[in-house]
DNA sequence: TGCCAGGCCCTCTTTAGGGCCTT
């Protein structure tokens, strides 16, 4: 396992449905690994969940249950994963559903992780406040970021959101005038008040820099 | 057969309701 303190996970999931609880399972897992603003490196993997998945699931992600048929079972891919993870900082689009099936997959292999989350759609809230809306796509569009337009898939969407947090971070860094942008400081920030967020970047202050990302 | 979630955030709020976002 690698010593990820300086690097960042962005990770996508595709699933059968919206929810673990209710017996949902992942079916695909997209990651990109980002070093000081840079994707140095992927991992994609299909995921059998042992239970066929809707004719809306297969339209939604245009993943098949014969594609899935020939996949490595969940178990095998997440014990995979936790590999490539290894003990790094988590980020995607809408973090509380993709840690819901985060922390469901890895307790089928009695497994846990040590880093911690950033939502990137909590941060591009306060950021972007006169978006259009908050969807992935339309931030992509909104900052002009080019896209071959692949939405649904684990990487693709993985490294669309990795795209969307560089740019998030070079904003933060304008604004307030920092060339470092702490993990923790965007934490504050995507919890902070709409209100309140230029106030806080406005207060950074150099004694809150650590690693940057 | 048909249906199912959950966290965040705003407001016509806080003893609540509903929209957004993810698959």
């Amino acid at each position: 396992m690698q010593n990820c303190a300086d690097s960042l996970i962005v990770l996508d999931f595709e699933t059968t449905g919206l929810s673990p609880d209710m017996g949902d399972r992942a079916i695909e897992i997209g990651a990109v690994r980002l070093e000081k603003g840079e994707i140095v490196e992927r991992f994609q993997a299909l995921m059998n969940p042992g239970k066929r998945v809707s004719g809306f699931i297969e339209n939604y992600t245009g993943i098949t249950n014969k594609m899935l048929s020939k996949a490595a079972p969940c178990d095998e891919v997440m014990e995979q994963f936790t590999h490539f993870m290894g003990n790094s900082n988590l980020v995607a689009h809408n973090a509380s559903f993709d840690k819901r099936f985060l922390d469901a997959e890895l307790r089928q292999i009695a497994r846990s992780y040590d880093g911690s989350f950033a939502c990137s759609l909590l941060v591009a809230r306060r950021l972007y406040q006169h978006a259009p809306n908050h969807k992935l796509g339309s931030l992509i569009s909104y900052k002009n970021i080019p896209s071959l337009g692949g939405f649904h898939r684990a990487l693709f969407d993985s490294e669309m959101t990795a795209k969307l947090w560089i740019a998030m971070l070079e904003d933060i860094s304008q604004q307030t005038a920092q060339a470092e942008v702490p993990f923790a400081f965007i934490q504050k920030l995507s919890k902070t008040p709409k209100k309140a967020v230029g106030r806080l970047l406005s207060s950074i202050t150099s004694s809150e820099k650590v690693a940057p990302l």
